[in-house]
DNA sequence: GTGAAAGCGCTAACAG
DNA sequence: CTGTTAGCGCTTTCAC
């Protein structure tokens, strides 16, 4: 593999200067067929291919969106190809998916990185100087550093709340939790007439968590369902075993037990279906239980779990929207925020048989 | 936004030459620390980002690598983000996922896209103008192009058998597709004793469907059981919907039903196990199922479907370790042809209680 | 340890 | 329609 070709070597082949080469890759018609044609044999029977590099240099636009986003888990922990699979296919995943799909729609391809820690040189840097504009998990990368590159390109927060601090100025899209949380918790408690609820959080300081929570608290309050400032259950990790803990935890202490467990996500509430079922306990007759999320999963197991849907992939897309229109002139128009909708989806484990949805008051 | 501060602007403010800022960002521990300070403030100060696209085009590498894989679907059919979801979320989602965490060890980023069509501009050209070097899934590219790029830059061909023309001098992964369908057909002969079994495969001219079709017809062949030289039927999507259709199709005609349904994916097997269900018909008591892929549903269908896993994970991390090899050194090797070993996992669907792995032998 | 200068390969006016 | 000419922002010898 010799030095790759240049224009330079097309033009003299095809007996062109440069600038036609260039002008047969950019914008064909604007070259004569049959120069056209002289100039893609040379470049075939070279083997060229324009440098990506240059081309962005010159022209001041890569043609890139980008996406960084958190490193869930370490890479080297060789998941066993099944167990956990499932649950990380949730997040990123989809989202990733949504704004490929929308990035090929307008003609960008997607670079997608999680985050490493390196030296002055960080992850969104790299990201940063190789795109057009970029999206960012929320909490991926370090403020200070975003507020420093939002200078100079479009970038969209995704999830969290808006940044109390400097990061005012950004995109930002989220979804409505504490809607979503809210609906569903004034479900139990008024369609299905639950009294006695047990919620089971994080404790981890996530912004939408906590909002889940939140709404959780307002929809118990505002129908004087007796309920702490704390989640019932704060556990570490939100998985499936943890899950499970959690019940044994619940129904361990003396007292009456609740009538139903809400929990912060899909993966917890599915592994809570598990040790119910182990305990042989009744879902829902016995013990009403909710998750978060939407995932697959979710409709799979029995019960199907009612849960609040979260537009993952639409995320995505928009997030690519939005990036697409300050590409293309709304550099400086306000920052955009946009709560995008959930859905309640009522499924078996809160005793609705038939599967309904509703959509609360989005904004 | 005005136009984004370099490395003049940069090494101005900070009163230095933009070779020291140059180092600074480079080889942190070439530059006096006092130094290296007053060009990280400035730096901050200015909101200096290095830019990717001349990074690159001056040392001649991106620290990007790629993937390109066909464009399952049409973008604007907006999916009911529930149903197709799941099914998609195979084979490019797992590549993407191993590659990009593979990618992440090696400190580099991914860049993904979704074939287009295009000019003389097509996709590959964007994408392999961008990276140090990428991952094709077959049948994604023309060969030719495929051809004239991979002179210049490594590139992985994942899926398919190797290409018989021009493309042998590319590194090339596959799976053992043969191998897994053979062992699956031979479980079911010799372990279940069965005898009529019928097999479900694509009308499209896939080589990796194709390849599980021969593994299933050389272990019938081999143990004497009756089977003809094409699939006892075709489809043409691979879909759950067909799958049920395959059930009325197969079960419609007179004559002795068979005691298996040997399908080419789990998709299908899946909706097989509905229409069967439909019908009254007990799986594994009446009717044996199989499927092949190895998909998440696989394993929450009930009963839970026999199958063949892929490891698609791992195909993209051992993707990435192909490329990173070439791009330190091995430019000029032999070409590597990889054969992953699948998992025949032997589920409910087949009257297999528990969940039992065989690795059939893979070279 | 730091500076000067020469490109990297391409696009983008501006002439013809 | 095609050629000429400047850069784009950074890395990289080679001196100092």
């Amino acid at each position: 593999m010799s030095t790759a070709p240049t224009v330079y070597d097309v033009a003299e082949r095809s007996g062109v200067s440069i600038a036609t080469v260039s002008r047969v890759y950019r914008n064909p018609d604007s070259v004569r067929a049959e120069t056209r044609e002289r100039v893609l044999t040379a470049a075939r029977e070279l083997g060229y291919v324009p440098s990506g590099n240059a081309r962005g240099l010159a022209s001041r636009s890569t043609g890139v969106l980008g996406l960084c986003f958190p490193d869930y888990g370490d890479p080297d922990a060789e998941a066993t190809e099944a167990e956990d699979e499932d649950a990380a296919t949730l997040y990123s995943d989809q989202i990733i998916r949504g704004m490929e799909r929308a990035a090929r729609r307008h003609g960008y391809a997607l670079l997608i990185a999680a985050s490493l820690k390196g030296g002055p040189e960080s992850l969104v840097a790299k990201v940063a100087g190789r795109v057009d504009g970029f999206a960012v998990l929320a909490r991926t990368v370090p403020t200070q550093e975003l507020e420093v590159i939002s200078r100079r390109q479009p970038v969209v927060m995704l999830a969290g709340p808006r940044e109390n601090d400097q990061l005012d100025h950004l995109d930002h899209i989220e979804v409505a939790n504490f809607d979503g949380q809210h609906e569903l918790t004034r479900h139990l408690i008024e369609d299905h007439g639950l009294r006695r609820l047990a919620y089971i959080g994080s404790v981890e300081e996530s912004p939408d968590v906590e909002a889940r929570f939140r709404g959780h608290l307002a929809a118990c309050r505002a129908r004087g369902v007796d309920v702490g400032d704390e989640p019932d259950l704060r556990v570490a990790l939100m998985t499936q075993a943890e899950g499970e803990r959690a019940v044994d935890a619940l129904l361990a202490g003396g007292g009456e037990p609740p009538e139903a467990l809400v929990f912060a996500n899909d993966q917890m509430a599915v592994g809570a279906l598990h040790a119910l079922q182990q305990r042989g306990l009744r879902v829902p007759e016995d013990m009403v239980v909710t998750g978060f999320d939407g995932i697959p999963l979710s409709r799979l197991v029995r019960p199907a779990l009612t849960t609040v849907r979260q537009p993952m992939l639409r995320m995505g897309e928009e997030a690519v929207e939005l990036l697409v229109k300050r590409l293309s002139g709304a550099r400086d128009a306000e920052p955009v925020s946009l709560m995008l909708p959930v859905t309640v989806v009522r499924r078996g484990s809160c005793g609705c048989g038939e599967k309904q949805e509703t959509e609360p008051g989005a904004r």
